[in-house]
DNA sequence: GCCCATGTCCGTACGTCGTACGTCATTCGC
DNA sequence: GCGAATGACGTACGACGTACGGACATGGGC
């Protein structure tokens, strides 16, 4: 794994891809190519969706493409920029039509649910999206738009883009456990509950009530009623409410 | 890359080596062992450290420790394990004397702030620790710790489970930014101003005034103080501030 | 209508990874 | 001392990303 992940190489080829500012070849010599970026991103993309982005691979992309590996690197500098394309592609997903209306609040718990309800869809782009990011043209759109949602509250634009970044930080916070999780049960080969069921005896042993009295009381490990107490929705509207709450604070200091 | 992350194996066998339960060999035929599970997982973190957690590999893990690959298999089970390991290993680093003491939000800033030192410290552990967490001492130990930091302020046991784990998603929320950057800094071999520098001129010549120009305005595209406006401090402590205002609502709430 | 520059396609190969297997050397209980 | 159990580790396999270069298709200029 020679450049992990996120292009590393030509930033002029890199944003001329994003932005999908090709030669559009205006009639070149050669053989006409079966193969688009847009056509690769999307089966990588949906490799992606199916089996985590370790399944990724320029063989297993090119393969279900119905062509060799080496073909890819035709069209796509190195997997670096293909996963930077897959991020810019899925984020085109947000708000599909205009941005989040209604009072603050609820503008901003449609943000918040907007982009849970995306990284749920495509799990691997949760710790893509908390990294460098590409700058691509979806990226700046839903910069723009979610920018616009904290726009006209009396906030300073530092704060603006501080609260944009914070509800993206949580969001991102609550479902990576989630995904994490996904990308175990498949890489292990064993789901969640199975694991639990299996890893639960063993903790049992060791899990001390005399050193640990108030994880013993609350914890899921203990709790028969793991499952419901553990459930990431819950977690994600119990944080989103206190979130919300504290941000109020901040908007009624602002408007006064 | 079979196990990708996490142990997979015997579940028996992983706590009994996350526990330290070996059987310590009380004095069984064949020849000592130079290496213990300890100095393996020490030698492992250092790396991890040192050059992120994709430099950690078997043969490198080994060479730094002036043996082969596959010794280490003789006392881990496999990767995945050791690194279940490593990051139960560094969670025992939290609150070395006491959880912290004081106001609740004293108490609650303070585990905010010794989690984030501790992901600072370790930048590899925070994708780890949204996972499937390895169950052991240090873990339970955490946890203990952090819940009793919530109890006593009225709030049921759910309440209590779920506020800690949206503290732990906040801290890691706003830390994956600052490590996914890290990490790919040293991938790329190319430091995070640089990238910036190389890249804005290419950013600046798709970006468009017009149709984004609430970014235009807030963003640290177009903006010169982008250094200082995305700092990755300011929004810890900004959105801190912002959810121990949200908790507080609900203490209040909890308390009457 | 032909030529060749400009493409695409892709087989091969190198160096990385985790780790299964088998051989060998060491060191204990007796 | 000696048999047996155990640690060390060389070799090998199949995955990975991708550099290289050959084979081949195509279209514009003549």
């Amino acid at each position: 794994m020679a450049t992990e992940f996120t292009g590393t190489g030509d930033p002029a080829r890199s944003m001329a891809l994003l932005w999908r500012t090709a030669a559009t070849s205006d009639r070149r010599p050669g053989p006409k190519s079966a193969l688009d970026v847009d056509r690769i991103v999307a089966a990588a993309v949906t490799v992606a969706d199916a089996e985590g982005l370790s399944a990724v691979s320029m063989r297993r992309v090119a393969a279900d493409l119905g062509t060799a590996a080496m073909t890819l690197y035709g069209h796509v500098p190195g997997k670096g920029e293909l996963v930077d394309l897959m991020l810019d592609s899925v984020l085109g997903e947000l708000y599909p039509d205009r941005p989040p209306t209604g009072s603050w609040r609820a503008r901003l718990e449609a943000v918040a649910r907007e982009n849970r309800a995306l990284f749920l869809r495509h799990p691997w782009a949760v710790h893509l999206a908390a990294g460098r990011p590409p700058l691509g043209p979806h990226l700046m759109r839903k910069y723009e738009l979610e920018l616009r949602t904290v726009d006209g509250l009396g906030l300073s634009d530092v704060q603006m883009g501080l609260l944009v970044e914070l509800l993206n930080g949580f969001v991102r916070g609550t479902v990576s456990g989630v995904q994490e999780r996904a990308t175990a049960e498949q890489a292990a080969g064993i789901t969640e509950d199975r694991w639990w069921t299996a890893m639960a005896p063993h903790a049992a042993r060791f899990f001390d009530v005399e050193r640990f009295p108030t994880a013993a009381r609350v914890g899921p490990v203990a709790g028969k009623d793991r499952q419901t107490a553990h459930a990431p929705e819950r977690s994600f509207e119990f944080g989103l409410e206190r979130l919300l709450d504290g941000i109020g604070v901040l908007i009624l200091d602002a408007s006064r």
